[in-house]
DNA sequence: CCCGGTGAATGAAAGGTTTCAATTGAGCTG
DNA sequence: CAGCTCAATTGAAACCTTTCATTCACCGGG
């Protein structure tokens, strides 16, 4: 047991010393243990206990040329999509037997770009992404040095990366071919700005469904928002109110579930009547949605396998000697609640 | 530019040949620049630029003997209150130019242990965690063996780590003391298992309030459930309304704010009035919160400060040669909203 | 002209691990 | 018992960085 006081840290030498073997024989009982007598073996793990020898993972990187760990960039901390996306990373990363950075960039390009070069010192495996910018010139720079990256949750044109993704266009286009069938036909598309990639595939969605049901797409109701929260919901459902009745829609679809509850909760205080009054569609399936105080239908995306599914390529394209970049594109999924069945 | 087949990793040594210098001066031009002339200086960044040199963190941190990095093991990484919590850990590590390693325990021991024994080989410098079970050997053994170690969000008796903690005690007292305030006579505390302590310390803190009001604490109705769900919530509020109108409530104080959610829309779907039939008070103010059909009066932490703070001790912990374990208590405050104000 | 001083650059050593070619020793065959 | 095999063990080298004592070159003062 060491004294409390000075830290020496405990190497294999020492365990060597106290177990009378050589140094390369520790490292064979933690490495390559059948190549070790079991006499050999015991005397030496009863060393490494005596003296609480704990391996040195840098210096096992540093030999190694590369970490055991791989590296997530994830845009939004607080959202609950990316917690659960981070979930399914963290499963196949401990499958493989990888720890995980987890970082947040918070939609700030500067901060991206430092976690990135932070993962790139580390040697970290491989890092996966949901970047603020799907051009940044670093997520080609970063592969280019050897760090390979995926994209989660973007796609690129260019066939640069792997990455996986969610067709926003389909999960459009069910959300609005939903409403249709229930019989609207004034039907408000709630989303901004439309400078995330999202928010436009989403509303491609809408009006391809219109387009569909043979409805003018002129006709869809936009209301632009400056984010994608709850607060911004509220605001849309002023706005919504503040219509003339003649041109108020029957049914909303939002891009995101946040956006629906705050447009929900407005609604409640104001005694707009979901679904008679207004029907609501919301998106991404978060836990809150089943939990509103009208449950709120919704387009569920596969979070966790999408994750999973990341993690999955990144390892592949780390193993693989001659690598092909790979898409991915995962279904959504529509669920039926309360706000749209009356 | 390398060639984008083999990547033998650039280093030091092939700046400073190309460069012209020795190796201690590329180091020098990292690590002293003052220290370097001009022209000097020019010339390596020059090269390092050329040769896409990237720092190689294990070596720094073999040479060091210690990381730069910090890691937090938080208990359950998909609810909000943690996430913030981390929030604030990672604002007080950038200031300080460290990295944040961030990990899941999902409240099981196992992966608790594993991600503290990866975190100890990593030589991280030091551990924040919200631990599942108190008083698990390991949290001596860690900082015994020289990796500080803070816990946060509980605390315990005994002095040997740092804490940072709310006091839930005076929380549950706050929102008890409003109900009564409010005329309330009949209150139910709704939370569980009683093996968490904050749910014991909350409930605790209702019965102190009962006695300050002269009311007989007998009288609490407690619902006692198996986590602290929104479905737990639901199920809770099947069981109130299940009671006779002559025992029934007119007031609920939840452990925490899923409960209080999942409460909430059970009572709006059985058309019980709230706060009319039912006053409604939950713990923790979570975004969600305020955005509930009911906005819902709750009991507020201080998440990012808890999360500042307690990476603020650990990194004094690591930097003071003589140091005394601190334990910061904060103060929770109330927060009103519709759900108990009709 | 020499000396001391100064600013800049050098090169070896250290840090802990893993790998691998080399060595040892025991057991077996002929 | 010589010669061989095979399993177990050894020890040195390599991974890349930082530090620090040393060296070098140059300048001004005595």
């Amino acid at each position: 047991m060491v004294a409390s006081g000075e830290h020496r840290a405990v190497s294999v030498r020492d365990v060597a010393a106290l177990a009378k073997v050589s140094l390369g024989t520790v490292s064979n009982v933690l490495n390559h243990p059948e190549a070790v007598s079991a006499a050999t073996q015991a005397r030496v793990q009863a060393a490494m206990a005596e003296l609480g020898f704990v391996r040195n993972e840098s210096a096992r990187q540093l030999r190694a040329g590369r970490s055991r760990t791989l590296g997530y960039v994830m845009l939004d901390g607080s959202n609950p999509f990316f917690t659960d996306v981070a979930r399914g990373i963290e499963e196949e990363a401990e499958a493989n037997d990888l720890s995980l950075y987890m970082c947040n960039s918070d939609n700030r390009a500067e901060r991206e770009l430092s976690y990135l070069s932070r993962l790139e010192q580390q040697r970290v495996q491989g890092i996966l992404i949901t970047p603020s910018d799907a051009n940044a010139p670093i997520l080609d720079e970063l592969p280019r040095r050897g760090t390979p990256l995926v994209i989660v949750d973007r796609t690129r044109e260019a066939d640069t990366h792997c990455s996986v993704a969610v067709d926003d266009v389909l999960g459009g286009e069910l959300a609005v071919d939903h409403l249709v069938e229930l019989g609207h036909e004034r039907i408000a598309f709630v989303g901004g700005p439309t400078s995330i990639g999202q928010v436009r595939e989403r509303r491609e969605g809408a009006f391809k469904a219109l387009a569909k049901a043979g409805l003018d797409p002129d006709r869809l109701v936009e209301v632009e928002t400056n984010g994608l929260t709850v607060a911004e919901g509220r605001g849309a459902g002023e706005r919504l109110a503040g219509l003339p009745v003649r041109g108020r829609p029957s049914a909303v679809f939002c891009a995101n579930d946040l956006l629906a509850l705050g447009l929900l909760q407005q609604c409640v205080s104001m005694r707009i009547r979901v679904p008679e009054d207004l029907a609501i569609v919301g998106y991404d399936d978060i836990e809150f949605a089943s939990a509103a105080a009208v449950p709120l239908t919704s387009v569920r995306q596969p979070r966790r396998q999408l994750g999973r599914t990341a993690a999955a390529l990144l390892l592949r394209e780390t193993r693989d000697r001659d690598h092909r970049h790979e898409k991915v594109l995962f279904t959504p999924e529509l669920v039926v609640r309360r706000s749209t069945r009356s």
